[in-house]
DNA sequence: GTCTATACTTGGATAGAC
DNA sequence: GTCTATCCAAGTATAGAC
């Protein structure tokens, strides 16, 4: 953004659009499979199949095909995820999605983007911001879909939204940590399995609670 | 382990011993500050106020002395843990305990330094197994911790201490993810307040079931 | 045991040919 | 737009003086 590089924005070039996005999906997946200090300019564009210097031509820096790397994420993402959570109007049925949502970007590497990210943040000056202006939209995401969820029952009290996603999103990065050190996501997953009984338990206690209040399940 | 460096072990020479834990409170300080990527020899030989040569003379390797650091934090928390958690023989008074640790641990950075050599595993080939080796004592604490805490209630049936162990664990780790992104602990610890506030409710609803089973509260 | 000096490697970034 | 060639900075690790 800072930078003086000679095209920080987009090219409309013909097939210069192509080079960009295989360097995009190339950089998502060094960062996937060797993490932020293995995704270099020259091992990205190893794998692009194209020359180290256009990584400094398209994108300006490193960091920059970085970040746009996990705006791609992102956006691929977020589709999804709408669709999965658009339905879940219980806790259960919310806990069932984040399972399969779960499980989809373990699989695909995604939180393990996200994860790179955050802590290279650590170690690159001003990189920060820019990740967590990123990871605000799956924030609110996850604080719409708990609000759906539970609804105005009691729940709701118990456990506020707000509260509640942050919880959720900080479960996902966590056990997708504890998975990626151990190389075994049925750990994590019989922990998403486990939450997905209490919500069924807080889908029961809210109705018998206030049974006519709000629109508690059943 | 593996390495052939002159001095693997531990040389107990007169004021060698004081330049080896010079060079490891160094390296905790350098993972906290300024991450895996930051914790160079000579960063690191630099806080110590030595030479970057004796890294390799005491240590054999950078990610040597990381390991010795980690194990450090390790040895050095394990102390406090206990001691917080023996008291701690409901899901309330663990939630408590919880909460006093993972503030301390804040200020103190240790689990920014677990987070650390965590996702440099990733990077960093046969590092993994490394870690993991001494992440294994955390994870028996938390577990028996929730052994204790939960007792023989009905609390214990629909939070199996093993699959709520590991949720802890990693919602330790995804909250200081989080918190470390956007500088700000409060959020992180209006969670853990919360988890309070239900570790309550399920000591309340373990007496109500079973109140003659087991050591319910009260 | 600790230092300085240095060999070697890798990576970010730029110059200039095409 | 894309390439090759190159510069420069930073890091690991070792050699050898003291």
């Amino acid at each position: 953004m800072a930078k003086a590089g000679p095209r920080a924005g987009k090219p409309r070039g013909a097939q210069s659009a192509d080079v960009r996005s295989a360097l995009v999906s190339a950089a998502i997946d060094a960062l996937r499979e060797t993490g932020f200090a293995g995704a270099s300019a020259r091992e990205i564009a190893s794998r692009a199949g194209c020359s180290q210097a256009l990584v400094f031509y398209h994108f300006g820096s490193v960091t920059d095909l970085l970040l746009a790397a996990l705006d791609e994420v992102s956006s691929r993402r977020m589709a999804a995820y709408r669709d999965l959570l658009t339905g879940a109007n219980s806790a259960t049925a919310l806990a069932s999605a984040a399972r399969e949502i779960f499980t989809a970007d373990l699989d695909a590497g995604y939180v393990r983007v996200l994860i790179e990210m955050i802590t290279a943040a650590h170690s690159v000056p001003g990189l920060g911001e820019q990740v967590a202006e990123r990871l605000q939209p799956w924030r609110e995401l996850a604080e719409h879909a708990m609000r759906r969820a539970l609804g105005r029952s009691a729940a709701a009290r118990v456990l506020p939204p707000a509260e509640a996603a942050r919880a959720l999103v900080a479960g996902f990065l966590g056990l997708e940590l504890l998975a990626s050190l151990d190389g075994d996501r049925t750990s994590a997953l019989a922990v998403l399995e486990r939450a997905g009984s209490l919500a069924r338990l807080l889908d029961v206690l809210g109705g018998l609670r206030l049974p006519g209040s709000g629109r508690a399940s059943r």
